[in-house]
DNA sequence: TAGATTGTTAATCGATTAACAATC
DNA sequence: TAGATTGTTAATCGATTAACAATC
């Protein structure tokens, strides 16, 4: 029943994925009480060239003033608005082990808006959510707790055997979209959509980096 | 002292960002006994176009057979060789969080060759590296233990407020290479390449493409 | 006014895709 | 031989960078 669909291709991924980055920095500078910042001032802090910092800029659609940068306030709102911050951040955690709870925790996914609004695993990785406040339910009460909830996301951090399965009743119960982080490359319908992280690939990239790197290697 | 510097650019980053997960499919293949993959069943499993695999297997160097596929034995040593899998992958873990800690239990990461040798955090933490056998010290022994223990990769999981501070002990230290989960964009002088990790952004791009995906958007 | 910073337009660079010849 | 699959060469696409005019 389900087919696989090639994942739909976005526009200015990787600008998109700098988005919360600047958010970062740019809250920073507000509650520091700035009102403006320059494109130069912000590429030093992300590390690239500060036309870069303008191109990116250009997709909030928040326009600078020459000699005095951008307003802090304006690009906060728009970019918030514009990833979706505030609203339909809403989720719910399938797969409580050690990684799926860690995520709880992350503030940095909090400052982005994101509520986890039940965990659902096994009644043994229970105590894990407490601390989190986030309540817990037994798994096998997936599919009839999602129809009550209006989640649109669901994060996936179970092991990668149950992944496909799990997935299926996600899609069933109404997911839109899913977070994965097993290592399994789900199959979906076309109205759902999946973003995979894959930690290894970015422990690739800091082995080519070394690799690279080194003082004998040119 | 300590100076910032762009980035190092790599060559052909998005392929090395795809080659765990080549690697996970042809450890699979291996272990069921396959011996050759053509380009087309690999696609069908990263949800990419066949071509797309070809290029990327270049980087490998493994000449395929025409009508019969690539040698997968050869491909998986060739690919563990080209990321420095089997060598160099020697790590201590600064910041035993939850999320540091789930990092000691990584599957994917220990396929990929990942072996933490020690974890540095004030002793509160002590108990989550128990678990998974890694030797555990108070974060003021850090400088000293990594004087002898030849590790060139730290793993950097601590508070943002903490991480430049970190940072610079790791460095006078001889860390070569910093995988950071923190916020921060770390300073380091040119002898030392960083990995920053994002889970928000990866979220940003869930986001966008839920947004691009839903029935009424066009 | 002079000078700093934005924003536009064009150039470059690199990744992906396409077409098809080579090969087993 | 016929046909499937690789590998090469060229085309396309998109991201980054460069140059500089516009603007406050």
């Amino acid at each position: 029943m389900l087919m696989n669909f090639r994942s739909i291709k976005i526009d200015k991924l990787p600008t998109i994925r700098r988005l919360p980055a600047y958010l970062n920095i740019l809250r920073d500078l507000f509650v520091k009480g700035e009102q403006y910042v320059s494109s130069s001032y912000l590429a030093e802090k992300m590390f690239v060239e500060p036309i870069l910092v303008r191109k990116d800029l250009e997709l909030t659609r928040v326009a600078g003033t020459p000699r005095v940068g951008y307003s802090i306030e304006e690009l906060i709102t728009s970019i918030e608005e514009f990833l979706g911050c505030s609203d339909n951040l809403d989720a719910v955690l399938v797969g409580v082990g050690q990684f799926g709870a860690s995520l709880l925790g992350n503030r940095g996914l909090r400052n982005f808006g994101l509520r986890v609004l039940a965990a659902f695993d096994e009644d043994s990785h229970k105590a894990r959510t407490l601390a989190h406040r986030v309540p817990f339910f037994e798994i096998d009460r997936l599919e009839e707790l999602l129809q009550r909830l209006h989640v649109t996301i669901a994060i996936l951090c179970v092991p990668s055997e149950d992944a496909q399965k799990i997935t299926d009743i996600l899609v069933a119960s109404g997911i839109r979209g899913i977070w994965n982080f097993t290592s399994e490359n789900l199959a979906v319908p076309e109205h759902v959509v999946t973003q995979k992280e894959d930690l290894a690939s970015g422990l690739a990239v800091l082995c080519a980096k070394l690799v690279r790197n080194r003082p004998t290697h040119h």
